[in-house]
DNA sequence: CTATTATTAGAGTATATACTCTAGGTAGTC
DNA sequence: GACTACCTAGAGTATATACTCTAATAATAG
């Protein structure tokens, strides 16, 4: 469930030139991705250095750099992977009516998509200061997100699941739905006594869900009200306090991949 | 008004042991305060090194050690700082009913005060994962500001300027607003076609203002809803693009200090 | 089999970074 | 004026980091 994103570069590995071979050995290419990923995630982009994730692999510094120009190329190539996940999860389909089942897939989705790619956006705004591209490509990225939300928002209204808002407050709406999924994950890891990322549960990541429905709750049409309170029901978290709920061990510990 | 941080440190040192001399030239210790300050500000505390701070300030790199033991502790110094600051602001007096002023001025002085330290959410995972004191001092601080707000919604309410709320409601409300406030400047700045920081704007600034009242609407009172949309309405964005608003040059400009 | 291209190893480098150490100055006090 | 506590300079250091260079090896094409 969180190895969509390996899936995803597995995928581009193999797709590309094979016929009926299933375990193709993987390219040192995508394999560098990977594993800068993995590092990325566990101890933060920060200090992971390029020397690191050659040792890791077991192969050389000369043979990472063969593959990219720099620590930024990496990067960028793992956010082009990001986008493209996140960008397939919010492909809001147009020719029916959106559904509570489709709500609950897209909550779901893009919580699994930031937690695959969870270094993103703990160094974002490094990030975007050291690759001009990738901000640009971030910027529209963004701009695609809080107008697919905006959407589904939309969608929702017309599906009778909450009231339809006039454009400004559903854009303002919509942009505090992205804040609050953007940074579910940051505020998890500063309300944790301990910098044990192993320690983050799946109920706490999934409590994310919680508040973005929270968000939602005034504008619940009574028809779909009842459904909806039992949705946010199943995310909420065990104890009380949902700022210290963190210290607690509750819920399955989520593995590194 | 951005510099209430700096007024803070210079009444900590003349404070101290002055009776009536004003300007008394300022210690090293708070020199190096504030220096690095603005330059974590500005820079970013990843691209500030305490050879930068040193420099910046024509002392030497033995000097500025001899007053720090090492860069965390001059970061957990201004997180006290910072901290005093916010907790000042967020007194609420419980003497009287809370007014729609009270609200302006809790909006106003945490935005200022989260631009005065904005180095600090910038890198806060990293931070808090080098520094133990302060993941802990930051714990309860986000606690502390957690009760806060929830205690001004409860006030709120108690002045029926908005419809009472069941305690679970409020705290995941308070955490919502929590979210938006904190990671308004970082939104802001990947919003950004620049790193420029010095473009942004007050009124983009502001416009967090605009984004933590929208999470209120719906639960304001019929006699105050008016009242209150006409306060939100003076921190709305100029363009209605809320995503790319942040382009256009509009507003004055915000100096560093 | 040979020529070319793609891939890899591994030593090496320039620069940066956080921090130390020694020696010397300065300010106040008796 | 000497003693002491505080402060400062500045050279230096161990380690890290992103990245380069050369030469060797594998893969592929003709």
């Amino acid at each position: 469930m969180a190895d969509r994103a390996i899936q995803g570069l597995q995928r581009q590995s193999t797709d590309a030139h094979t016929t009926t071979r299933i375990a193709e050995p993987m390219k040192t290419r995508d394999k560098i991705l990977l594993s800068s990923l993995d590092l990325f995630n566990e101890r933060g982009e920060r200090n992971v250095t390029t020397n690191h994730i050659a040792a890791h692999l077991a192969i050389s510094p000369g043979n990472l750099y063969y593959h990219f120009r720099n620590k930024s190329d990496i990067i960028y190539e793992i956010f082009l992977e990001y986008e493209k996940l996140v960008d397939f999860y919010l492909d809001i389909p147009e020719n029916r009516p959106i559904t509570l089942d489709d709500l609950t897939f897209y909550l779901e989705s893009v919580f699994d998509g930031l937690w695959s790619y969870r270094f993103f956006h703990r160094d974002l705004e490094y990030l975007l200061d050291s690759d001009q591209r990738l901000r640009q490509d971030y910027r529209e990225f963004t701009n695609r997100c809080l107008a697919a939300i905006s959407r589904i928002f939309e969608k929702l209204a017309e599906a009778g699941i909450i009231e339809p808002q006039p454009e400004e407050l559903r854009s303002a709406m919509s942009l505090n739905v992205w804040l609050v999924i953007t940074n579910w994950m940051a505020f998890l890891k500063t309300a944790h006594a301990s910098e044990a990322s192993a320690s983050l549960t799946l109920t706490e990541l999934k409590q994310g869900i919680y508040q973005v429905l929270t968000l939602e709750i005034p504008y619940l049409t009574a028809d779909y009200r009842e459904q909806v309170m039992t949705l946010r029901e199943k995310y909420r978290p065990r104890l009380p306090d949902s700022a210290d709920a963190s210290v607690s061990g509750q819920g399955e510990p989520i593995g590194n991949h």
